[in-house]
DNA sequence: TGCCAAGTGGACGGAACCATCCACTTCTGG
DNA sequence: CCAGAAGTGGATGGTTCCGTCCACTTGGCA
């Protein structure tokens, strides 16, 4: 986790500057481009065709390009929304009175987004690794307010005391893979994220799971998930 | 899981019997493209370009595609070792009179084949959707195998009785992703079965666990990881 | 040994996508 | 209203990869 609330206002204002010297037709256009990369990253995944967007968005690809040089600056922003929710979820979180409850709910929240948003899981990692001083300012701060959450939750006696603030990370990306893998079923993640919570707490104890997902193998029909293809 | 040791005995004597009908230059063939998409999968992933497969084989295209005429056949060749050792374990398993004992070796052995070779866990969901009856019921077989050791270790009070078989794949898929992501980072891997079994065990106990990965989000540096461009 | 079926390699056409370039259109300040 | 700066679209060349085709080579049997 790397966003704060900081964040959110220094992402609303560069978006604003970016905004702002633009002509109206072309900040109109900008927003229709926004909104097409989200249908069409939300269809096809992120790696959709920048045609496809521009076509989408009733635009030529030049004035894609010209607006966004780079997918990932594409990605960036159509995400953005999802990232200041995060943001604000952390900064929720560190502030609850129940840190566990917090730790909780910044947990189940960002991996329902992760479900729920295709796409999301791609760009919430492709907002980091950035050269910008402050993105990385932005991800040490996220870094810095999710390890005082944990460290608060230890010692509040909720969150076993060898959870490594590392171990976030580790999660995502599982949850990540598996919702590559089963898009839509949020059953899966769902029964992922319960059993990892329990492996979190610090008092063992076995509470009610939620149901089960009903993958099975042989689902896997036709060729092969493409989304799995390429990465392992 | 779905390989069971009557797949073992098939799958040799379909890979025998494909062999058998050559040309003793052309079996030499076969073997060298098989060494080498495994080579060429480990280095690039199993979406490396089938001209590189073949120029690593010493081999012209058009050979490695009429011996493989699909990618799919040609991933599912390179692996198939790999498929025979879940089944020999899985075999292990169901057969191990301490059901949990069982139960984690299989699951510990799975997931470090997935960290390790790279390409593989790919190669595992590839090998089941197969229209081929002979698949079908391998298949089959092996769900009911692990079905089986599921009933077993709960029987034994060892594993909880609210885990259903499904929750297997849905851990495979979630370390799919995880090494996806972090390739070569075993500790990430291994601190994700390690929760995730004493989230499975019955006695809810706190053990040790492995030493933390030492990602940050931050060491997702350049453009993305393309590896999980397309999943997410 | 010689025939020919089996096997082979690489050229090739086609598809998908990227990202640039440039002639044309549309805003906007004076 | 009009000049020119800002913005635009789509044609275009380039790259990568797929999968087939066909003229040539090679192994094995009579």
């Amino acid at each position: 986790m790397a966003v704060g609330s900081s964040r959110i206002a220094s992402r609303t204002a560069a978006d604003g500057e970016v905004t702002d010297g633009l002509r109206v037709d072309a900040r109109r256009n900008r927003e229709r481009i926004l909104t097409a990369a989200r249908e069409v990253f939300a269809e096809r995944g992120i790696d959709a065709p920048m045609a496809t967007v521009a076509r989408r968005a009733g635009v030529g690809v030049a004035t894609l390009y010209r607006r966004f040089p780079t997918r990932d600056d594409l990605v960036r922003a159509a995400f953005a929304r999802q990232m200041d929710l995060c943001g604000r979820v952390l900064a929720e979180a560190v502030d609850d009175p129940d840190p566990w409850h917090g730790f909780r709910r910044l947990i189940e929240t960002v991996c329902a987004l992760q479900q729920e948003e295709r796409g999301f899981p791609a760009a919430f990692l492709l907002a980091f690794p950035d050269t910008t001083q402050e993105h990385t300012r932005a991800c040490e701060h996220g870094e810095r307010a999710f390890a005082t959450l944990v460290r608060r939750a230890q010692a509040a006696g909720a969150l076993r005391p060898d959870f490594h603030p590392s171990d976030l990370l580790v999660m995502l990306l599982a949850n990540c893979g598996l919702v590559a893998a089963l898009p839509g079923d949020g059953a899966a993640s769902g029964r992922l994220v319960a059993y990892l919570l329990e492996a979190f707490r610090a008092e063992p104890a076995r509470g009610a799971l939620p149901p089960p997902s009903a993958v099975r193998l042989r689902d896997f029909s036709g060729p092969f998930p493409k989304e799995l293809r390429r990465e392992c």
